[in-house]
DNA sequence: TGTAAATATCATATAGAGGTGATATATATT
DNA sequence: AATATATATCACCTCTATATGATATTTACA
């Protein structure tokens, strides 16, 4: 879904985020933890800092902190340096001309999609997933695809 | 999204299926009228039909058709040798251990969202794309982001 | 002031996606 | 049987994501 460097990106903010921001994490400890090539990911944190995710410090007791705080660095925030976000709006077939006026045969169908997909990297921030950990929301603030989705006619018998 | 394989093999096997089946449709057309190059699109063509989406027949006269009827063609199926489809059950960061039980941070926000993609996928007939062209679905059952989508309260004030 | 500990930077490697070009093979028609 | 018109197949090319490894630079502290 997303690329390799942008799923390093989004662990390693994440993880720096569940951290105590008084002390800087080592890019090499970070690289160790979510077992990530060390001067792979060291490039990756210095591409965050400089588009202003990380603040960086160097020398002795050096190391990466959250630029900003968690509650306000969105997932699209994070990823921006490693993944055209946009292209997400763009026709599934790949089409240079489709929109609401000229589109493709999947247009109509598709929008919507990608149009969750844009607003969940958009609105969710780093915040909210290390605040919750791996559970469930507590408040489910948006029951998911309720209408959009209706009872999965016939094919699927849930449990 | 879709790799760019993926993008021309639905496109050409939409187009294959706007056509009346009788006679069947040439490589080299096909890559002109898709602007995609005609060596790489034989490839391609050549892959459909040995995966029972499209059949070929060689020499004088020959080309490809739908290897079964349009309404019985889902998206996932015409992408499934160029794709791995079920990637987009795993996880968004990539973490190999991302389930309901162990689940990486992003797992219960970003689910909904793949399943609604895989669905999007495996539900969709070439036939309903072809059959709709561009156009908005006759019925459009769903209006489209009313409720999800609020007037962008708040921080929108930015410049 | 020297040194260890950290980031910053440079140079290179590798595999796969995407693409090109040429040739082999099958088939309908003459 | 010959030929034109198709697909099938083979060999190769190029660029980018994903690295790997080494070196330079900055900084805190003994």
């Amino acid at each position: 879904m997303l690329n390799q460097t942008s799923e390093y990106a989004l662990r390693v903010v994440a993880l720096i985020a569940s951290r105590p921001p008084e002390e800087p994490s080592h890019a090499t400890e970070l690289a160790a933890t979510l077992d990530v090539p060390a001067n792979y990911l060291s490039k990756i944190l210095h591409q965050l800092a400089g588009a202003g995710v990380l603040a960086s410090r160097r020398g002795r007791h050096g190391g990466f902190v959250l630029a900003k705080p968690a509650t306000r660095l969105r997932l699209a925030t994070v990823i921006a340096p490693f993944e055209d976000v946009a292209a997400y709006r763009t026709c599934l077939l790949g089409q240079s001309a489709c929109n609401d006026r000229v589109a493709c045969v999947a247009h109509h169908r598709w929008k919507p999609i990608a149009e969750s997909i844009l607003r969940f990297l958009a609105d969710t921030t780093v915040e909210s997933l290390v605040r919750s950990g791996g559970a469930p929301p507590a408040v489910p603030a948006r029951p998911p695809l309720s209408r959009e989705n209706p009872p999965a006619r016939g094919r699927s018998r849930r449990r």
